[in-house]
DNA sequence: TAATGTCTTTGCTTTAACGCAAATTTCAAT
DNA sequence: ATTGAAATTTGCGTTAAAGCAAAGACATTA
């Protein structure tokens, strides 16, 4: 386990001690693919770790509609606010997306350690400021960029293997639908369109990037 | 100036010798209102606390909409994101709203303090946290709620001080627009619109909120 | 007091996005 | 091979939002 979790920056710079005490208050959790780890709005005060499996971050709306705003793979670090705030309910839902295994350490074990290692703190900032980047660029394409800009996006990011080659489709409509935050039609409507325009080529079932720079295109000014 | 910046929870823990190393590298920068401080897009390696004034964060689009995300008032703390990332480029754009008076810590200058003080550290991790959640709220809005939603939160927000009683507008269409990332045509419309269903009242230049419950029913779901 | 510029307001037009429902296809389980 | 559930695709009607342009209301300056 030390081995795992010593990869990553937040962890690389613990003293022996400090690891054993780590150690000793780690608790492993595994999930089911599609199980909930935690629901929106509850407190939840832990910082984890994934082991292995994917875990998605959404936030729903009240009427039902839902936006997956982060995916972390394993070796990622997340937390809940409440890890940080007390009593702070979380603004967001985490989902195991498939099998999953996480480490968690509560506030009460952690935090002495984090307060004894400057290093290890600074390297969280860091690693907070980056999620916030991240959110910032999220913000950024719903502000500024139509429902076609933002899926255009997704499309180069997600497909990247899919330049001039055919790959299987492997997202619903629905789940695409989710990551820009529109719906399951409009995101077919636009992946035709897409197609018409001659950037992409696509069926039922496969998809193909024909033309790269005609979608970053696309993706740049949604136009 | 200790005084002052010992208010805030970051710097409320420093010890004598933090404290004499902060004073000496601290710069203070005045800009008049309406200046930029930082633009957007450029590195940045500070981070600042407002001793007078108000510091705006605005977001920029290619096609020149603007939307302001956050405003700093005195007392408080903010940063570039080169601060902790090297290099990294300014997503938001900083902006005086009136005349303001900034106390900058270069980062060579301030992380030997951070790394030393764990308190300090701690706290300005949760300081990020609470950046991050207001981020999330933002998110929020604008993933799932109307024009109209956001233009009634802004209201309720703001104007608090004119609910039952007339207060001269202080803001533009224009930058209620900018806040809610839409249009003054639009504000305009969706203001006198409220009017009708009996909410606020309005005209050229005072406004009073006549139905708080019926303005957060219209910022809560929107419709 | 004229003139100029900034805001606000409103009418009209156009576009983007959404929702519902039906038709079609795929996939997995029996 | 059959069946049923789930996912995709398309047509059609509705609503929200945006853009353009013109008119009015103030405020400031000249």
């Amino acid at each position: 386990m030390i081995e795992k979790i010593s990869q990553h920056p937040v962890f690389a710079a613990l003293d022996e001690d400090s690891i054993r005490s780590l150690s000793r208050s780690t608790i492993q959790k595994k999930y089911k693919g599609g199980e909930w780890i935690i629901h929106h709005g509850r407190s939840w005060p832990y910082l984890f770790f994934v082991e292995e499996g994917v875990v998605q971050a959404i936030k729903e709306s009240p009427e039902g509609r839902s936006l997956m705003v982060v995916e972390l793979n394993s070796g990622e670090i997340f937390w809940g606010i409440s890890f940080f705030i007390p009593n702070a309910p979380m603004p967001i839902a985490l989902v195991a997306k498939q099998d999953t295994s996480l480490f968690l350490w509560a506030l009460e074990d952690l935090k002495p350690i984090i307060l004894k290692n400057g290093e290890m703190s600074w390297e969280l900032t860091r690693l907070m400021i980056q999620k916030m980047q991240y959110a910032s660029e999220i913000l950024n394409e719903f502000a500024f960029q139509p429902t076609t800009g933002r899926l255009a996006r997704l499309l180069l990011e997600h497909y990247q293997d899919a330049v001039d080659d055919y790959v299987s489709r492997d997202m619903t409509l629905d789940e695409m639908a989710a990551r820009i935050g529109s719906t399951r039609e409009m995101v077919c409507r636009h992946l035709y369109q897409f197609a018409d325009q001659g950037a992409i080529q696509i069926n039922r079932t496969e998809f193909k990037i024909s033309d790269q720079e005609m979608l970053a295109e696309l993706a740049g000014r949604g136009k």
